[in-house]
RNA sequence: GCCGGGGUGGCGGAACUGGGAGACGCAGCGGACUUAAAAUCCGCUGGCCCUGACGGGCCGUGGGGGUUCGAUUCCCCCCCUCGGCACCA
């Protein structure tokens, strides 16, 4: 037992936490604003305080660090702030099941993880900190509400919503995965009820447009974020109805160039149009059947693929204005209320659906673009080609013709060009009681009235029956609901929403910047040194939920004039998820891995090291127990050999002016993966591989150590351990920084690791004298050479030709060309 | 269906700009130390084949084609897989 006691074993128990009080006392990682020197803003995504934090936390946390720390060495001014989004469900169903006040159980849990995380070891300024449910945090995002209110960013309306129904709220569509609910998976219901909306969808040309100028973002995220916004161009424009002068159904079309082959036009089931339009009460009793029929599929039936479409024929008939004859009209539930104009054109030539469609109901199909001649009967075409049986159109290439086509609808006057968003607003209203209470009120007289700003903030109360019934907790709090109106004086009822949390999420790097500023939401001066955010690191859950609502609100901001900037997050990098036996760790399937104890049995150090090593940080991460003890293997190694040779590294003194070959040769080394270390974490991200180099060079010493004790000079050999010893320790600092701390200072080395200079590369340590050159026959590797780097090329190529393992090979054959890559390979190309 | 990742030893993963495939680590095997084990240290470790041995050959980065002296890397086609969007007109 307690083998890690043993003395070849390093005392992570007691050097972690030593060093761990150090850097807090010294306060190591406190900033402030310094002009004189780059900033560099490096942000992990916060974490909800649910008790404990778990090996995904670990993941982020630690690559943040890393970066923290390697750029502390690199001479910046680094923001590594730490906070809490503290707002929530969870918090209120533990009050539901235990009967703790959400604060009192939110606050707990903050302190635990708190304690937590500072066992890892992060370089956090912990003055920073703050919490999202704190009123001096949320006051600023109800006087944001309270501006966006007033120019109509903000507003309130009763439409169709998602609701969950064990939540008890409505959802944004964000949070709606596959029909199911972010974050307890029910299914998704919908309701007809009133609710706040950020009208995100002013902001959706300019929030898709600058996802072409985000270099420092993966190409996944960006796409995630344009599919969800989802724009499409065409045309809207009018269709009369057969007979009736008064009446008009507006279509969205991507393909206004086929609108020669429109034969009928669709109607979704719940457009308001239809009631006008059925004939009779006959008539009005099916499509009430139909729409009943349509209505009773819920939304995961709705997402299932090949589904046969439902359609109902109506009486009326429509004039399609390029052609000018009558096609029938239909209600069809493949037809979506939700997006364009909830009526379409039906082209069954060039669209698999109105196909579909057309050939169930036995409709006419006309081909209005030149199919190529291989082309099947049998299903739409919506390939290249010319415009046929079109018009005016006739001839055309098809973005010829869906200009000309416009153009021709606009001289008309019943049409023009349109760009439709799959984007929809931002719902942010829960029928909740842990969150922002919403700052809006009701008055008798004056009717739906912001809060005054100089009464801000509207505090959420504490003294509340949460009983998770249903219906905000909130309505229930005489005290909260009944206010003076701010308009009149007189009696008014509070609005008792309260806003969704990533509402407060989409400010807090802001508020990091100067997080106890009491004049405003964040003081300008600040905010402009800090931001944007250099490097933000978080999962890729949030690839379009808290990263388009924080870019959202970004821009909201800067449009009510509180700061220049366009976008808050100028690099991200999107970590993967930690794994064990292939699947992702939960407490049903038994695989969890409590950080906790890892750090206990192996120490915080070797923790980090591991999760660092075994997987690039995009990449999922399959946690082994083996590899964590790799991880502390290779610690304990170094460890040993720094405490073994302090006597030679302690000897070690200035290099001697000529070194010996070996000498050389693991200068070289000691120089090339500093080379390699730095561009690996500073340009790549690639810190497993850079771990590796680190390693590489542990072994490169050991080896030397043992072989340079005859042929290398005692003043050389000592100098250049030295050096290696001092360089491995700046080199794995950010990654194993109590670690390397102790050993840097246990050197007799006075200041701190992290006050010191990242290593520099020296290139005259580089330089090669010879180099090893692969020679080939044909492609295939016959033989290998070493020759002088300055050596020409001729008297290379004549010394391949001339070596014994590469003649055989020439036998009886002819030497066609010889390719010669200066300095890696020599390719004898042959022929018979 | 559209868009975006990815596919390399037993495993995690490496490979600059088209130039030695498999770095580093895990697991495994052999040896040293030990009464023994653990720990540690040294060595081997893609597959197939030839050789008594030293050595050597062939194959090999999802599959098929192509470009090239040379392809994990570039181009075309296909398969598998993960993620996003999706009766979105």
């Amino acid at each position: 037992m307690a083998s890690d006691d043993r003395a070849d074993r390093y005392p992570f128990r007691e050097i972690e936490p030593k060093w761990q009080r150090t850097w807090e006392e010294s306060e190591q990682f406190r900033v402030t604003e310094d002009p004189a020197r780059p900033k560099y803003y490096c942000l992990e995504m916060f974490p909800y305080p649910s008790g404990r934090i778990h090996m995904g936390h670990v993941r982020v946390y630690t690559i943040g660090d890393l970066l923290a720390r390697f750029k502390w060495m690199r001479g910046f001014n680094v923001l590594h702030p730490m906070g809490w989004d503290a707002f929530g469900l969870p918090a209120e169903n533990a009050a539901i099941d235990n009967g703790v006040h959400p604060a009192v159980w939110t606050h707990e849990n903050i302190a635990n993880m708190k304690t937590q995380l500072r066992r890892l070891g992060m370089s956090y300024d912990w003055d920073r900190e703050l919490a999202t449910c704190d009123p001096t945090y949320y006051r600023w995002e109800q006087l944001v509400f309270i501006r966006m209110f007033e120019r109509g960013l903000a507003y309130k309306q009763r439409s169709k919503v998602n609701w969950c129904p064990s939540c008890q709220t409505i959802l944004a569509n964000e949070q709606v995965e596959n029909g199911r609910c972010w974050r307890c998976d029910s299914e998704v219901t919908t309701k007809d009820i009133e609710g706040w909306f950020f009208k995100i969808t002013d902001y959706a040309e300019e929030l898709l447009a600058w996802t072409d100028k985000l270099p420092g973002w993966p190409e996944r995220v960006l796409t995630m974020q344009r599919n969800w916004i989802g724009k499409s161009e065409g045309a809207e424009f009018e269709l009369p109805v057969a007979g009736r002068g008064d009446l008009a159904i507006t279509i969205f079309t991507t393909r206004p160039d086929t609108s020669f082959g429109m034969t009928y036009a669709v109607l979704a089931p719940e457009h308001p149009l239809v009631d006008s339009l059925v004939a009779n009460a006959e008539e009005a009793e099916r499509v009430k059947a139909f729409r009943e029929e349509v209505a009773r599929e819920t939304e995961i039936e709705r997402l299932a693929a090949d589904r046969p479409k439902r359609g109902l024929p109506l009486a009326a008939r429509a004039i399609n204005p390029f052609t000018v004859k009558e096609i029938p009209l239909f209600l069809a539930d493949y037809v979506l209320m939700g997006y364009g104009t909830g009526a379409i054109m039906a082209v069954p030539g060039e669209d698999q659906r109105d196909w579909d469609f057309a050939k169930q109901h036995g409709l006419d199909i006309i081909a209005t673009v030149k199919r190529p001649p291989e082309w099947p009967e049998t299903q739409a075409y919506t390939g290249d080609g010319v415009k046929i049986n079109s018009g005016f159109l006739d001839g055309l290439t098809i973005d010829e013709a869906k200009r000309k086509a416009i153009d021709w609808l606009v001289a008309k006057g019943i049409g023009r060009s349109k760009v439709n968003y799959r984007l929809r607003d931002w719902g942010i209203s829960r029928q909740r009681y842990w969150g922002a209470p919403i700052p809006i009120l009701y008055c008798g007289t004056c009717g739906m009235v912001a809060e005054r700003e100089d009464r801000l903030p509207v505090v959420l109360p504490e003294d509340v029956q949460i009983s998770g019934k249903g219906g905000s907790p909130l309505a229930e709090v005489a005290s909260f609901v009944h206010a003076t109106c701010p308009k009149c004086g007189g009696r008014a009822r509070r609005d008792t929403d309260t806003m969704d949390t990533f509402v407060e999420s989409s400010w807090y790097f802001l508020r990091y910047c100067s997080p106890r500023y009491e004049q405003a939401m964040f003081e300008r001066e600040a905010a402009e040194y800090w931001m944007p955010v250099d490097q933000y690191i978080g999962g890729i859950e949030h690839a379009v939920l808290h990263l388009l609502y924080a870019r959202f609100y970004t821009k909201v901001l800067r449009d009510l004039g509180m700061i220049t900037l366009d976008e808050p997050f100028a690099a991200l990098l999107s970590q993967g998820m930690v794994i064990k036996d292939g699947a992702k760790m939960s407490k049903s399937k038994g695989n969890v891995v409590d950080p906790d104890d890892m750090i206990r049995r192996f120490g915080a150090d070797a923790t980090r090291l591991f999760t660092l090593f075994a997987a690039p940080p995009e990449r999922d991460l399959e946690w082994t127990e083996s590899g964590v003890e790799g991880a502390s293997r290779f610690l304990n190694r170094l460890w040993r050999f720094v405490r073994t040779h302090g006597d030679v590294i302690g000897s070690g003194g200035r290099l001697p002016d000529t070194l010996t070959d070996a000498g050389r040769a693991f200068r070289r080394t000691i120089h090339e993966t500093i080379s390699r270390v730095t561009t690996d974490v500073e340009r790549d991200f690639h810190f497993n591989t850079a771990i590796s180099a680190i390693m590489e060079l542990v072994n490169a010493l050991h080896d030397f150590e043992r072989d340079s004790l005859d042929g290398v000079a005692r003043e050389e050999r000592a100098a250049l351990i030295r050096e290696a010893v001092e360089v491995t320790l700046r080199l794995i600092g950010p990654v194993a920084p109590h670690f390397a701390e102790e050993l840097w200072q246990g050197l007799g080395n006075p200041k701190g690791l992290f006050t010191e200079a990242w290593p520099a590369v020296d290139p005259s340590a580089l330089v090669k004298e010879q180099v090893t050159v692969v020679v080939q026959v044909d492609g295939k590797v016959r033989s290998r050479l070493t020759v002088d780097v300055s050596a020409p090329e001729q008297a290379v190529r004549e010394q391949a030709l001339a070596e014994d393992k590469v003649r055989p090979w020439l036998d009886g054959r002819e030497v066609a060309k010889v390719v010669v890559v200066p300095g890696r390979l020599v390719n004898i190309v042959t022929r018979a």
